[in-house]
RNA sequence: UGGGGUGUCGCCAAGCGGCAAGGCACUGGGUUUUGAUCCCAGCAUUCGUAGGUUCGAAUCCUUCCACCCCAGCCA
């Protein structure tokens, strides 16, 4: 159940609002559409274009489309298609339909492309690409036309057939629309509707040698969809006339609109296809789905929940600025919905033993404790017994430390042992470094769930997991991939900018035995540690494998 | 440079002629068996710049400045 998070208005549904409000269509005729291109993973930047276009959609009660824009062979590939729908679905949203493809069309578009040529209005190219850029001009410079811009229809009509059947070499030839040499926007300079590629395609295998541009594509294929309000982002702004002039000059079924958003950028990410691919192809990270990606499967592997996700992008604004939205505003985002969801738990990261010296070897409580402190999601048994582990920076000799600067285990001093007794350090041993082995202490009778005696303060509370009945795993810590703010901004590349500690494995943690059970992909938080998420993959009972995919708020360590 | 777009708190932004929303961050204080959550309070006499219109402008007009995008047989 994917309810449409509150939207803020923006100026997308405002447009849409008015058109209902005018009587151009009914609120359920409202057509949006997600049209990717298979030629990589999705990213963050994706998931806000998809919360908007299915959140619009739903929002009205109309629909929305997955699309894929598969114009360019080459680049693209079957596994980016089923990533892409297994990352939409995730996201918890389901599209109209059948996946539709832009190679589903392919037949309409050559027919569109001779009904140009019909009108006059498209001509076979023989201009090298080279040459074809002299001839554009420049800016300030209007272009030539080409010497082949008044071929006749027929020679025109016979060419394109030609190069549909493969007779010509790739670059060879091109079909063009016949616009204005002389146009501002250098989009409509005789834009290019088919090149030749001889590939082989991933939905269309090897029926065609030439395939449409984008944009001789984008503007039908939405016509044929019967979609309203077509979405995209603002660098295409320059090609809405030419969005306009095809849909004016074809005889399509109708007339869709443009509009155009600011894409979001994160800071200390890189949302870069290219680049995201980069990180990948030379292993600086695991894979596309490795947790400090940015991509959708990275951050699902993360543990950021798709509720999450979608809060985050629906509570940004749409708008036609593109700024760089804090990286802080999404992890609270993240940490405002796992808050909410995620059962509490124990586990103890970096271990310090701990011997309770008044509590029986061998005795065991099965101690109950609450699974969340506000919403009801029942309780669990938490077992206690004489050893037990806790964090080693739990734990200070000094006892000197201020109550107020110090609220942890303190030799000679009490601290509450979360969900369990309330207990004092007296001793400790250390190894052949002077680093802490062990920590004796005793227990306060009769304080679980209860107050300690008069006189008796803790300093604090601290987390633990009993050394017998805990379980050993291995977790994940993750921190951001960049140390840059803008990694990709300077001259240099983006790759000096990775962070060497992005990822920390830790292989002797304990967690409590509940967590050993968990189901690949559950969240929880480790108390006064952060939330973490039990691997999609590699976690079992057997070997749990936790990912960290994000740190509590911490309003006190760094005024210290 | 020609065209397109944008400039409002540290960041993202609402605002569309009537006297500067909200979120994030930050700063105080309260509650708390998570230094978490939660709660309460504070946080732009000012809207890129310079002029003008108006009783009144961030909102209208003009000048200038800055930043982003286009000049692929990529999308």
């Amino acid at each position: 159940m994917s309810k449409p998070e509150s939207h803020v208005t923006n100026f997308v549904r405002d447009v849409i609002e008015a058109d209902i409000a005018a009587g151009k269509l009914t609120s359920e005729q409202v057509v949006t559409r997600f049209p990717p291109e298979p030629n990589g993973y999705l990213h963050v930047g994706h998931a806000k274009s998809i919360c908007l276009n299915f959140g619009l959609a739903q929002s009205f009660g109309g629909q929305c489309n997955l699309r894929f824009d598969d114009t360019n062979p080459g680049k693209e590939d079957q596994e980016y298609v089923d990533a892409i729908m297994e990352d939409v679905r995730w996201l918890g949203f389901q599209w109209a339909g059948e996946v539709r493809y832009a190679s589903d069309y392919f037949d309409q578009f050559y027919a569109w492309a001779q009904e140009l040529i019909g009108k006059g209005l498209a001509y076979v190219c023989d201009l090298s690409p080279e040459q074809a850029s002299e001839y554009r001009g420049w800016a300030t410079q209007p272009g030539k036309p080409s010497p082949f811009r008044e071929r006749s229809a027929e020679e025109n009509l016979d060419l394109l057939e030609r190069m549909k059947n493969g007779e010509f070499d790739e670059g060879s030839r091109v079909l063009r629309a016949k616009i204005d040499m002389a146009s501002p926007n250098m989009n409509l300079r005789d834009p290019i509707l088919y090149r030749i590629r001889k590939q082989s395609h991933h939905q269309t295998g090897d029926k065609w040698c030439i395939y449409p541009s984008y944009d001789f594509s984008h503007g039908q294929e939405d016509a044929l969809e019967g979609v309203t309000h077509s979405i995209c982002t603002l660098e295409f702004a320059d090609h809405r006339p030419l969005y306009e002039w095809f849909l004016e000059n074809l005889s399509v079924p109708a007339k869709p609109r443009q509009y155009e958003f600011g894409r979001l950028n994160l800071d200390y990410t890189v949302t870069s296809k290219r680049k995201l691919k980069r990180l990948v192809d030379e292993n600086h990270v695991a894979g596309w789905d490795d947790p400090r990606m940015p991509t959708i499967h990275g951050m699902r592997r993360r543990g950021f929940s798709a509720r999450a996700i979608r809060n985050f992008c629906g509570s940004l604004p749409v708008a036609k600025s593109d700024g760089v939205v804090s990286i802080a505003q999404f992890e609270s985002a993240v940490r405002d919905d796992l808050d909410k969801h995620a059962p509490r738990a124990m586990a103890v990261l970096n271990p310090l033993k701990l011997v309770i010296e008044n509590y029986a070897e061998g005795k065991q409580e099965n101690l109950k404790a609450a699974n969340h402190p506000k919403e009801d999601m029942g309780e669990r048994e938490l077992p206690f017994t004489r050893e037990i582990y806790i964090d080693a920076s739990d734990f200070n000799e000094d006892s000197s430390l201020s109550r107020k600067k110090f609220k942890r285990l303190v030799l000679g001093d009490y601290v509450r042992l979360r969900g369990a007794y309330v207990i004092k350090a007296n001793r400790v041993e250390h190894n052949a470094a002077g680093e802490p082995t062990t920590v004796f202490c005793e227990l306060v009778e009769n304080t679980v769930g209860e107050d300690p005696p008069e006189g008796i303060k803790p300093r604090g509370v601290i987390h633990w997991v009993s050394a017998s009945a805990g379980v050993k795993a291995t977790i994940r810590v993750y921190d951001r991939l960049f140390l840059n703010a803008s990694p990709d901004k300077g001259e240099e590349d983006f790759l000096t900018h990775i962070n060497p500690d992005a990822l920390k494995i830790l292989d002797n943690c304990w967690i409590e035995p509940s967590l050993a059970t968990a189901a690949p992909e559950a969240s929880f938080q480790f108390e006064r540690e952060g939330y973490f998420v039990a691997d999609r993959f590699d976690h079992s009972a057997s070997a749990p494998v936790f990912n960290m995919t994000i740190g509590l708020r911490d309003s006190w360590s760094d005024k210290v």
